[in-house]
Parts: C-alpha cells; sequence; structure tokens
DNA sequence: CGCTAAGTTTACGTTAAGGTAAACCATTTA
DNA sequence: TAAATGGTTTACCTTAACGTAAACTTAGCG
C-alpha cells in the first residue's frame, strides 16, 4: 500500500470474489465499454469505488434477469448521450417487457405441451401391450 | 423421376420449406443424431416419409419450448437404448419441469424488478431537479 | 446441348459471454 | 533473495446452432 487506496477503494480480485464473478468478466465488461475504466493504483491495479461497484451490481442484476450485455450496451449509450434517466428507464422498461413477453409466450407453450405430454403419458399408461408408436 | 420417390416421400428442401426451416438445419439434426439417416434417391438425395417428417417436427416442437438440442439427444439416446416411452416420457416430463421452473422464477425474479424500477421512476418523476445518480 | 435449380460433402465463419494460457510486473512472505 | 501471490495485456479457445462458401453432381427445361 505504498498508493492508499483513498479508503473504500476495492481491487478487481477483491470485487470478483465478493460478487462471484471473475476478474475477466469484470475486464471484459469494460473491454465492451459496460463499465468504466476505473481508476488505477500506481501498480496500475484497477481499484473500485462506491459507484464502480453499484453500476457492476446492476448490471449483474440486469444479467440475471436475462438482459443481454448488448442490450445493456444500448441502455448505456443512451445514458452516455442523453444523461436522462427519463428517457433511458422507459427504455429499460421496455426491454424488460419485451423480455416478459416472451418468458409468458414460452410458458404458456411450454404448460401446452405439458398437458399434451401428460395426455399422451396416459394413453401410453392404459394400454395394455406397450407396443406404440416413437 | 427415374427412381420414382414410393409415394408419401419428400426431399428435404421441400421439407424444409414446409416446416419454415433450411436444409442446412435438417442435415445439422441429422449430424449431430437427432436425425437418422434418411433414405436416398437414386442421386443421394435424401427424401422423408411419414415418420421422419414427424420426428423432425417433433423436434422443433421441442426446440419452441426451450429444451436444447443436447437435452433431446438425451432423450434420443434413452429411447434408443431402452425402447420404452415408459423410460423416455418421464424424463421428457422432467426436462420439461425443470424448464418450468427456471422461467418460474425468471418471471417472479423480473416483475420484481420491474416493480423496483417503477418505483425508481416515480421517485425521478417526483422529483423537481432532475440531477440525480446514475 | 447448355443452362439453371437443387442437391451433395467438406469445411470454415459467426455470436455471446467469457475461459484459459503466455509472458510479464509488483508486492509480500519465508 | 527466492518464491508465491495477484495483478496486467494480448490473444487464441469454447459452446450452440446453425450460416455460408466451395467444388461438384444430377434433373428438368427449352
Amino acid at each position: 500500500m505504498m498508493n492508499p487506496p483513498k479508503l473504500e477503494m476495492v481491487q478487481i480480485g477483491d470485487l470478483a470474489k465478493q460478487l462471484g464473478i471473475t476478474t475477466r468478466t469484470i475486464r471484459y465488461y469494460e473491454e465492451i465499454g459496460l463499465m468504466p475504466s476505473p481508476e488505477r493504483l500506481g501498480s496500475g491495479v484497477r481499484c473500485y469505488g462506491k459507484e464502480g461497484v453499484l453500476r457492476l451490481k446492476f448490471i449483474l442484476k440486469l444479467k440475471e434477469l436475462g438482459i443481454t450485455l448488448a442490450e445493456m450496451q444500448e441502455l448505456s449509450d443512451l445514458y452516455r448521450s442523453t444523461q436522462a434517466q427519463t428517457v433511458v428507464m422507459p427504455r429499460l422498461v421496455e426491454i424488460l417487457d419485451g423480455h416478459i413477453a416472451k418468458i409468458d409466450q414460452k410458458i404458456s407453450r411450454i404448460s401446452l405441451l405439458r398437458q399434451e405430454l401428460a395426455n399422451y403419458r396416459k394413453k401410453i399408461a392404459e394400454l395394455p401391450n406397450p407396443k406404440n408408436q416413437p
């Protein structure tokens, strides 16, 4: 600690460990412009403050929800260009709604097939001789 | 038609067009063992009968539901080894249930974030001066 | 007969989201 | 001082599900 980490600063490895991801992932997000280039310690080591940590957490949260990195980039660009949540948030909600719609479709189809399967299985079970079509 | 297509036989291109996929896709399924090697016309052209068509349709149906080709291979192998729907069907239902569970999780999380977003947006809208944190 | 359309195989390209390795610093510990 | 640890960059590897191109054969049409 030749260069004191300004208090509340976290190095990349610790941050990764804390969030259950790898350093590669964090660097990757930086590489594609999702995370801003962080400050460096004298040795060149990336260190993150409260803001960076929050941003990364937000990214992970969105990812969990099925938002792709590309979509996040879009949002990020949008934010960079407008600096206004009044523009960004509706777009985010739009994207989320899109995903929700897709998932709802999937669900309805999946439950439909589930029923079909149940019926099929019933039919099979009712047959005395198990000699049926594939 | 030097080699008469035995009636009810479809060539790969027509089959693809009929199902809205490409011939590459069909060959790929064959390549990874999901579709059996079909009969060939004298010229080497793949042609499919009722059974092959049904199998392909079933594959597409499962794919629509988010079942991966790898999972289908597992089912296919299972069927090849046991020849029993009484073994295959429960596994298929199991896989489907897994997908349903995942999707349900996604949905609950997505709706949670949606709420958070709504709240966040509200707060922002209520502020007189639009100067807020990213 | 020549052309085009459609088929064949082989094989490399693509996208997303990182994994992994190489070669190299810098710091801490024995 | 040597080793171990953890960071750095650069760059190629991976998986899924095909796309696309090359080089070739075959069938049908005019």
